[in-house]
DNA sequence: CCGTATCCGATGTGATACTG
DNA sequence: CAGTATCACATCGGATACGG
């Protein structure tokens, strides 16, 4: 590789903004929103009690940002259900299931 | 899916340091390793310095803390020139090489 | 050139109690 | 049940100056 090609290599994660690693990145790190992914995939519906019992160690308060997170991204659906008691049940978006297989190859 | 296989599928990410999500999450969350493995993985080696160039946004300190970080789990090598001025390079080991095919896809 | 030292603020995460 | 409110804390990331 030459001099001209490695510099033009090496700009392309320069772009702050436009770069789409960033973007994945800044979505997805964090210690809990791939783990909530996988659980999601594994079925239709998942409420958010059950979430909870799948995740001991997290918080009724960080598990409820981690999902708006999701849901204002689009990646994870949220369905609120009129009854009392109250159910919410999450899925994926098509996106949301768009991108499973990159996770599950791993 | 009934209610045991539910039961199951969802206590598989409980295990917490069994959890093989948990681990590749644990190295790879952050804002910096998989560009840094992008970058290493476009050139045999790659100085210190260009990497600094080529994420303009990151300064030597963190630089330095992710480049051990992944040195340590054995994804990358640093390789020392007993030169002056000194020359380091790093590259991705097999095992960052093999790492690779998952982040190229996306 | 390749880092380390220092310090600091922001962000992410956590425990717990409480509410509609 | 499904969250919110509050507070606290640790870790991460960043700026800058300096050293071998």
């Amino acid at each position: 590789m030459s001099k001209i090609e490695l510099k033009e290599n090496l700009k392309k994660y320069s772009n702050l903004d436009e770069c789409p690693i960033r973007n994945i990145i800044s979505r997805f790190s964090g210690k809990w929103p791939v783990i909530i992914l996988c659980i999601l995939s594994e079925n239709e519906c998942t409420r958010f009690n059950q979430i909870q019992k799948a995740i001991p160690d997290i918080s009724p308060k960080v598990l409820s940002d981690t999902l708006k997170n999701l849901e204002t991204d689009g990646i994870i659906k949220r369905i609120v259900y009129g009854e009392v008691p109250p159910r919410v049940e999450y899925s994926l978006t098509k996106l949301g299931l768009s991108l499973m297989p990159y996770i599950n190859n791993s």
